[in-house]
DNA sequence: CGTTAGCACTCGGTAGGATCGACTGCCAAG
DNA sequence: CTTGGCAGTCGATCCTACCGAGTGCTAACG
């Protein structure tokens, strides 16, 4: 698609504006390693480039910037896929091999982790619980008309919801439909969840109330943690681009979907607007399935400005999907 | 400490800089109603008030902007405690008739209201584990060398903690310890909770290291729930600044901590410096306890530029505090 | 014929200067 | 004590000149 001196020229260029946020000249592309032809050359190339949209110009007497189709060949054809650098390498390690207790708590800190390794926004989505076997579950009585189902996962992850019961049901009831309840899901998962009945109504409809209103609220949620949001601050000078990213980020659906859907078509990587959440059109997301077992478990990412640093952030985000599926996988 | 005219100059300059952004000057004083003189004596008289260290003047030719200490004369004296207006009451009536679920939903949807309604960033405090009677405690396996410990409070919310254990304890001493735990735990507290031996060895171990895991990790820590982050982004035009107030809400513990203190120094407001957290010291929290039969469980509080709304802030926050409480007392 | 040096040109960014206007402080009169 | 008047201050705005990084084009060169 492009010869090799124009993917050189490309490749100097993304490297030098990822590096300084500056529009790049043509003679600091010629100055640049790999590329050993005159500025007047290299600027014939580079208005080329333009013209095929790989690159543009701020504004007439400026250097050149990359586009998202800049930025797109750069990562499939440039950015070596490279391994992480041995300090990173160490610091996962390390990280994970500290990492402890329960599930919610080792992916918010693995997203913590993924900030300070990239220096940009972490996204760590966890398992949809729908998805997971059930191990335990369990109803608590809270008070005369409330009561707390708790289903225990397979993963060490723990729902609960609460449910409103009759002013009439007896303790014996609860106990039954626990006992019924645990006896019948065991290894099954939330998604194909039921029990048959006993005969006995009120169990039966504990037990009933227990399944529907864990299916009806946790069946397609998947816990997500975001980090780092406070780097987006620094990454643009427009305000207002900074509030809507900021904004976005809050609706943790929109932020789970963005990496699901990402995931979905097999990509690592989306740039600008091919992500297609139009409030983050000036941001990139580097994404990595986590994986146990074969099994597609999660999802982690690094979400920054499209001048951001894809060779670290894919190599980072391999590394942390990696080890965090290992780690998972031992549990 | 203030004649009535000073003061009445003093509430104008707060409102009308709460209300633009901008330094206000005499003129606009003195056509504020409540103040009947002329500019002038309105100049004389900010002086005074600047000497005091109630106003301050950005540069020389500006109009005065309130220092903290103005900031602190107008909440205590000066802005009428209020009530909070009818759609606000509207609004909170409707959302807490409307919640249900999860404690930590509804503390989190609690958080989000509170930004909806005071356009500030919100934060919800829970109560601490440790002090609320428990319920429940169950030991499940997931692995062969791995369990959940899983601990249900009164209140509804449940906490739960991974452990590692020997290869050889059997099904029957994970059975044995959950109801050993349970007989002994219920309406007990965390802090005050220890189970008598069995004489059976492993039941104790199972249980002793249930009940340290459960302690180590739980005692101390509020679940906290801060929204509307990205309503900081346009509240302070120094980009710096916005970076420093994203970082530190970012840090849980760091807003907990705050506003714990300021409830235990029995506040309700903290003005920039006041509060003792320097990277937030542009920043003002207005809080209140949320009181669950005269227990305090919680905190609910609103984060902005000390340029803030007080009489808003303060109304919305204790409206929404009492409905939050009223609505945990009869779950 | 591709490459390169040279050159005219463009245009954003910065610096200096004038102007404006929203203030203030002060003073003298009411 | 209050107030109208007035001189003075100083940031914000606008203009202009200028600089320099960077471009496109052209003509020479190997």
């Amino acid at each position: 698609m492009l010869d090799d001196r124009k993917a050189a020229i490309l490749s100097a260029v993304v490297q030098e504006y990822i590096a300084t946020a500056q529009p790049v000249g043509s003679t600091h592309v010629a100055h640049a390693p790999g590329v050993g032809v005159s500025s007047a050359t290299v600027r014939n190339e580079m208005a080329v480039l333009e013209q095929e949209g790989f690159l543009a110009q701020p504004h007439t007497s400026a250097g050149r910037v990359p586009t998202d189709k800049g930025y797109r060949f750069f990562v499939d054809h440039l950015g070596r896929p490279g391994q992480a650098d041995a300090l990173t390498t160490r610091q996962v390690g390390e990280f994970f091999q500290a990492a402890h207790g329960r599930l919610e708590e080792m992916l918010h800190h693995t997203s913590d982790l993924l900030t300070q390794l990239t220096r940009n926004a972490a996204v760590v989505v966890g398992p949809k619980v729908a998805e997971v076997p059930i191990r335990s579950a369990q109803i608590v009585r809270l008070s005369s008309t409330a009561a707390t189902v708790v289903f225990v996962f397979a993963n060490g992850s723990v729902d609960n919801e609460v449910i409103e019961i009759a002013d009439d049901v007896s303790d014996a009831s609860l106990a039954a439909a626990t006992v019924h309840l645990s006896t019948h899901l065991g290894d099954r998962v939330l998604g194909s969840a039921s029990v048959p009945d006993t005969g006995d109504h009120a169990t039966d409809d504990l037990c009933r109330l227990a399944l529907d209103v864990m299916v009806g609220h946790g069946t397609d949620e998947e816990p997500a943690y975001v980090g780092g949001v406070s780097t987006m601050a620094e990454a643009f000078d427009a305000v207002e681009v900074v509030r809507q990213v900021l904004h976005t980020l809050e609706q943790q659906f929109v932020v789970v979907s963005l990496v699901r859907d990402i995931v979905d078509r097999g990509m690592s990587v989306a740039i600008g607007v091919e992500h297609g959440v139009e409030p983050l059109s000036a941001c990139s997301v580097v994404v990595a399935p986590v994986v146990v077992d074969g099994e597609h478990v999660g999802s982690v990412g690094v979400l920054g400005p499209t001048r951001m640093n894809y060779p670290q952030a894919l190599a980072t985000v391999d590394i942390v999907s990696d080890q965090l599926g290992r780690r998972l996988g031992d549990g």
